[in-house]
DNA sequence: AGGGAAAGGGTTATAGAATAACGTCTCTTT
DNA sequence: AAAGAGACGTTATTCTATAACCCTTTCCCT
């Protein structure tokens, strides 16, 4: 079931975006199904905004989004219960040193991502490299500290961006 | 027992705290007199307050007790520009994870830390290892991004805390 | 199928974190 | 003494997130 991450991440290149989010959604899908919890209607659309590009999206955006969609005004409660839910489920990643919200590459299984976020496109690259979750945790061990989370968010720029530079 | 390696972090240990203050407020002065700039009574009392502990401390916590001190009311503005200068000159780091801020153990060169948190005391235990930065700079490079900024911030148990569980 | 518990989500209010914009005072530096 | 920069006060606002309450829907048990 180990499916590796390509070795260049889709966000780095030009790709067919729709399909990123077309199989999102189906994997979701089937994750919960499979789970036994609920991707409500409303989930799957927060879900389906999370993954319209691979910035990190700011809930109040999300929120924005469904207050036109709706017509009424949505609160904030709204959203959040929404993406707190995905992510206990591993379906999103929260980016502490943004505010956002990003879509998990890989929810089938549990994970915590690392992050690569450029700077001048907002770009959001997950990595998942054993050498830097070990190196972090054999660092943590050197003190007597028991890693159980790590947080992993690095800005620069991306390939594209230093191109164009 | 837990027995500390050489160059365990004091925060690790119990410790005469009132020294790590003495030191950090000392080398603070040398560092500004240095950079040729100035540590005013206010950056330093703030520097004095985020030093308290080994925990970090949030800009409003702060805020309450110059609040209490001065007995006006002060301002956020006034605690987030002694924050800044404080950040700008490397006397402290901030926590994204936690919307919260810890004196920098090592302020006479420039660096960004590595940060295990305990979720049981809080207490957060500064790293600087180039192991830990090495593979997160080699892992951006295999995609082709370029470090400018890292942010490492983990969640788990010091030794203490695993010790009186 | 009926009934109760739990989950989902609307709504209002508030807490918590950070910045914008402008004014004033005090140092230099000339 | 005047000009300019830096530091800080002050007011207002923005952005992020959660609390608390209520109603409806869904699920599960018998």
């Amino acid at each position: 079931m180990y499916r590796p991450l390509p070795d260049t991440p889709l966000a780095c290149l030009p790709h067919d975006h729709s399909q990123c989010v077309d199989s999102a959604l189906a994997d979701a899908d089937a994750l919960c199904a499979r789970q036994g919890v609920r991707l409500t209607a409303l989930r799957r659309r927060v879900l389906e905004l999370v993954w319209q590009s691979h910035k990190p999206l700011g809930a109040y955006d999300i929120l924005g989004t469904l207050s036109e969609e709706d017509g009424r005004r949505a609160a904030p409660p709204t959203v959040y219960r929404a993406l707190d839910f995905l992510m206990e489920n591993g379906l999103i990643h929260r980016i502490a040193s943004l505010n956002a919200f990003i879509g998990c590459v890989r929810p089938e299984h549990s994970h915590q991502g690392q992050f690569l976020i450029c700077r001048e496109c907002r770009t959001a690259i997950e990595l998942e490299q054993a050498a830097i979750s070990e190196a972090i945790i054999a660092g943590a061990r050197s003190v007597g500290f028991q890693v159980e989370q790590q947080t992993v968010e690095v800005v620069g720029l991306c390939a594209r961006c230093q191109e164009a530079a």
